[in-house]
RNA sequence: GGCCCCAUCGUCUAGUGGUUAGGACAUCGGCCUCUCACGCCGGUAACACGAGUUCGAAUCUCGUUGGGGUCACCA
């Protein structure tokens, strides 16, 4: 079997959207499953929505998802330069080749020409679809400038049909009738789509065209144009579009949209991956997979033919899996940074820290919830008013004082003797637990929920569990009667 | 409108002629319980419609309807 070169070519027009990370992340998937290489290109031609700094963008966004490229922006390789705007002169010497050969001609036609043309068309009223016809396709004489300004056009065939097997649709088969004589080039040299597709994918070598099924359009034109430069024909993948909720084109009205949101929301790269991978793709009843197990066993045949709904839901839940599957190291340190955005510096290593994972980790679904989850550990209480309201209330201030003194004789402070302790205490006295954890956890994290007491009351400590609830006593005792 | 693609629970999907149509998320009950989660148990919920082929169709064929894409000197 031949290698299998694939290749991820976004237009760096803003963020990297989860819909062509989707569509990088199949070809990179097959790239290595099959030890093949994935290439990275820039279609920058669009000069006036592409910018350096969404380049940027698209390089980071790669790299936090793990998503390697083995030739492109940065590492080089045998087939560049990767940037389209760098590549010019190939695209003009293969424009040249095409108009030797006859299969491309220089059209003079204006665009307000076009323009007219088109709009004549709708006026007629026919039910067919609009093709420019340009005069110049079929006239033998240049015009009197022959260097007035002109594009260059695909000398297409109007007759027959054209079509591919493609490895997740199917047998396709367009009418060339329905095909117009696309651009190639512009008159300042820059190639379209089209073009610069193939002749890009032509010199790369690339075997498999993977892509949105919104590109299958530009299918046909583009096996012409493979056609009449008289090279091989690549694999075509056309897998369908990611949609929001409603069914609509996904857009940032609907979702986060951007991969890097996800970072920012303390997401997994495996976890984007994962959901995905399974957005449009399955392996029987497996919902959870490794990036490991995605590489041995995506397969193309597996990609499914419908368009598939962003479900951010679905999204948590995957990435809350992949959070529990992390060793506590590993949530510490995705946590940290975290924590460092509320001004909470603590080391990688912290003993609290590693402590309290534990415990967090199957309450937290991100690393924004575990950092929310652990903050009390490392700063003074900042009390939730409702829950302070509610249970730091003079009814409770008594029991609060009390369980402190039990604590406090408690040898070691671990979670066990603890637990012990206040529960012979509750017996001893007629209490129950229900009475003295609420305002005891508010006491000591400021908020309603949490951990276990006595885990939180471990990883406290001694001293600072007893200076907490004599706190909240205090404030309880000092709280204002109410009624609720 | 032309052309192209698509059609199983609300959502992602399994299913390739014979299944009580399965799983996951979501949702609704219940258990566990010091709160919140996790976990566990259970429920509601789908083959768009109509013909045809066949002993037998979610699976094959055709049509209808619906959805999406595309008709650029954007990609």
């Amino acid at each position: 079997m031949s290698e299998v070169r694939v290749r991820f070519a976004p237009s760096p027009t803003g963020y990297l959207h989860i819909g062509g990370v989707r569509t990088a992340l199949y070809s990179w998937l097959w790239a290595r499953r099959n030890q093949g290489t994935f290439i990275m290109r820039i279609e920058d031609t669009d000069r006036q929505r592409s910018t350096d700094e969404s380049i940027q963008v698209v390089l980071e966004s790669m790299r936090w998802l793990g998503l390697d490229w083995d030739e492109g922006p940065e590492v080089g390789g045998d087939h560049g330069p990767y940037v389209q705007s760098e590549r010019l002169d190939i695209y003009a010497a293969y424009a040249e080749k095409l108009i030797e050969s006859g299969h491309a001609y220089r059209c003079y036609a204006t665009k307000e020409e076009i323009a007219a043309a088109r709009e004549a068309h709708q006026k007629s009223g026919t039910k067919d679809g609009f093709r420019f016809q340009s005069p110049w396709r079929d006239r033998p004489e240049p015009p009197a400038d022959p260097n007035a300004r002109h594009v260059i056009r695909f000398r297409a065939p109007h007759e027959g049909v054209t079509s591919w097997v493609d490895e997740v649709k199917g047998k396709i088969e367009i009418l060339n009738s329905t095909l117009q004589d696309s651009i190639l080039l512009r008159p300042d040299g820059m190639p379209l789509y089209n073009f610069g597709c193939v002749v890009d994918d032509l010199t790369m070598e690339v075997t498999l065209v993977a892509r949105g099924d919104d590109h299958m359009i530009n299918t046909a034109p583009q096996i012409q144009l493979y056609e009449a430069l008289g090279a091989a024909v690549p694999k075509f993948a056309h897998m369908p579009m990611v949609l929001a909720p409603n069914g609509e084109k996904l857009s940032k009205r609907h979702a986060a949209v951007g991969v890097l949101e996800y970072r920012d929301m303390g997401y997994l790269p495996d976890a984007v991956i994962n959901y995905l991978a399974r957005l449009g793709w399955s392996h029987g009843d497996q919902e959870i997979f490794t990036r490991q197990e995605l590489i041995e066993k995506f397969s193309w045949d597996r990609v499914g033919t419908t368009a598939g709904r962003y479900d951010a839901k679905k999204f948590l839940h995957v990435q809350a899996e992949h959070l529990r599957m992390l060793s506590d190291e590993d949530i510490a340190r995705g946590t940290v940074p975290f924590l460092a955005r509320n001004d909470i510096d603590v080391a990688v290593d912290d003993p609290v820290l590693l402590k309290t994972i534990p415990y967090v980790k199957p309450r937290a679904e991100t690393f924004i919830e575990v950092a929310e989850a652990v903050d009390y550990f490392f700063r003074n209480v900042e009390f939730d008013a409702k829950g302070k309201r509610k249970f730091l209330a003079p009814a409770y201030a008594n029991n609060l004082r009390r369980l402190a003194d039990v604590l406090e004789a408690v040898e070691p402070f671990a979670k066990e003797p603890l637990e012990h302790a206040v529960k012979a205490w509750l017996e001893e006295n007629e209490l129950s637990m229900k009475l003295v954890a609420q305002p005891a956890r508010v006491a000591l994290t400021g908020r309603t929920k949490s951990p276990g007491l006595f885990e939180v009351m471990e990883v406290l400590g001694k001293e600072k569990t007893l200076t907490r609830l004599r706190t909240g006593a205090e404030i309880a005792a000092a709280a204002p009667m109410h009624s609720d």
